[in-house]
DNA sequence: AACGGTAGGTGTACGGCGTACACCTGTCAA
DNA sequence: TTGACAGGTGTACGCCGTACACCTACCGTT
């Protein structure tokens, strides 16, 4: 008697449990090994069993990016729309960067999910309301491209393959081997260029957060100029 | 006797022309059916043929991306350095446009491949000996971030599963349905406020390419400012 | 109390993938 | 003539997503 089989002790599955767990283990695995085989070993579970809660990878890959964006903070409201549109990509790439996968994931979708749509339907709706024409407006999201989502590709980026291979261990100073640097002179130059006066910042690290805060306010910035001028794509 | 057996009529297999026609089979059928299978079928040969030639699936991968990159024009000398940039990405951007896969596949790989910096590497010469300091080169490669190498996710875009599913078969209308947007009115109203004015645009169709230079010349011109008046990023 | 429907977990199986490994074959230098 | 070797072949393994048939426990109805 003790009490049920050990098959029925364990927690019910249902989407949100499949959701959070598929969530974690892409944060703790990479999303390389997020299998639906793999995903139901951890819930303990046989594979198949998903399919009661999830139509298909594709949908559960879907819920997982809503999830993240979900978790992007609302717009906070009585401010300058720059100020506004600023807190809230860097929220976004708050939330992207505790789950350095879901950056591939939305670019590797076509981009469609409810959630995102939601939330750049918010963004446009800050500008509107900050005084920004429609047709500025709709420039200005193409502009922001991705970056309006928390992330730019980042181009030397250590923490994107970390979306596939796992969380990134230690931020390793990854000097450059000297024969690539004598190749590649500029790029070795310009690497540790940064920030070199500033002691606080090693060698060859460099400050994501800043490049990132860095495009964006050359990108609101001009934005602002634009609007003060009353720029129209018409003219053009 | 006629000639040799079927077998040894056909080219030989070559690095060069597996390349090749990956590409080609990429273009034509997208990424996703880009099998090691697939290819050598497409060669008339075995699949572990294909081994003798490429050490695996991401090597090839990344032969082709820069075979991609390679297409990219040269730099222009003597030019302003804004001029000369400004023509540069838009020539990788018509390298990218041509292989629709190849933007997703380079943000997928670790972005490490020798003919990417040396790219990269060229660019940066612009921007130096245009007289931009090392400091500011650095950030200016960050903000452009994968638009130097001619793409931004153009958030909206339907070129993007064209890299997955095959050459878009036509640039169809894609008007929003309605319950679209009514559920994301702001959206709705700047997907036709561009060009709104032109005739020569059809309703909801987008000018990519006037997109992707308004972005690019808002950094530009930030970038040049900031030069003018002495940037650093001590100074902060 | 008996029963039929249904939601949800199981088991098996299929076709596709990348690729390790042993093998064969034609070519060419010695 | 021989033997090494470059390059194409065939088989097999372990993964993947998922279709499909099945079982089982629970439920409201009668």
């Amino acid at each position: 008697m003790a009490e049920q089989a050990a098959t029925s002790r364990r927690a019910p599955l249902s989407r949100d449990r499949i959701l959070r767990t598929a969530v974690a283990l892409a944060d703790a695995a990479g999303i390389d090994s997020l299998s639906m085989r793999n995903l139901a070993q951890e819930l303990g579970v046989v594979p198949m069993a998903l399919y009661k809660h999830v139509a298909n990878k594709d949908e559960l890959l879907d819920a997982m990016i809503d999830m993240v964006v979900g978790e992007i903070d609302p717009p906070m409201p009585d401010a300058h729309w720059k100020q506004a549109v600023r807190q809230r990509v860097l929220s976004a790439r708050a939330a992207l960067r505790c789950h350095p996968w879901a950056a591939l994931a939305i670019e590797a979708r076509n981009m469609a999910t409810p959630a995102i749509l939601a939330y750049l339907d918010s963004v446009v709706a800050t500008l509107r309301s900050g005084g920004l024409s429609a047709d500025l407006a709709h420039h200005v999201m193409h502009a922001m491209g991705s970056r309006v989502l928390g992330f730019s590709q980042e181009l030397f980026d250590t923490a994107r393959d970390a979306g596939r291979s796992g969380p990134t261990p230690e931020q390793q100073p990854v000097a450059m081997p000297p024969e690539v640097a004598a190749r590649f002179p500029h790029l070795a130059e310009i690497a540790t260029a940064a920030s070199h006066d500033d002691a606080s910042v090693v060698g060859s690290g460099c400050d994501d957060q800043f490049e990132f805060e860095f495009a964006l306010d050359l990108l609101l910035d001009g934005i602002e100029r634009l609007q003060q001028q009353g720029w129209t794509s018409a003219r053009r």
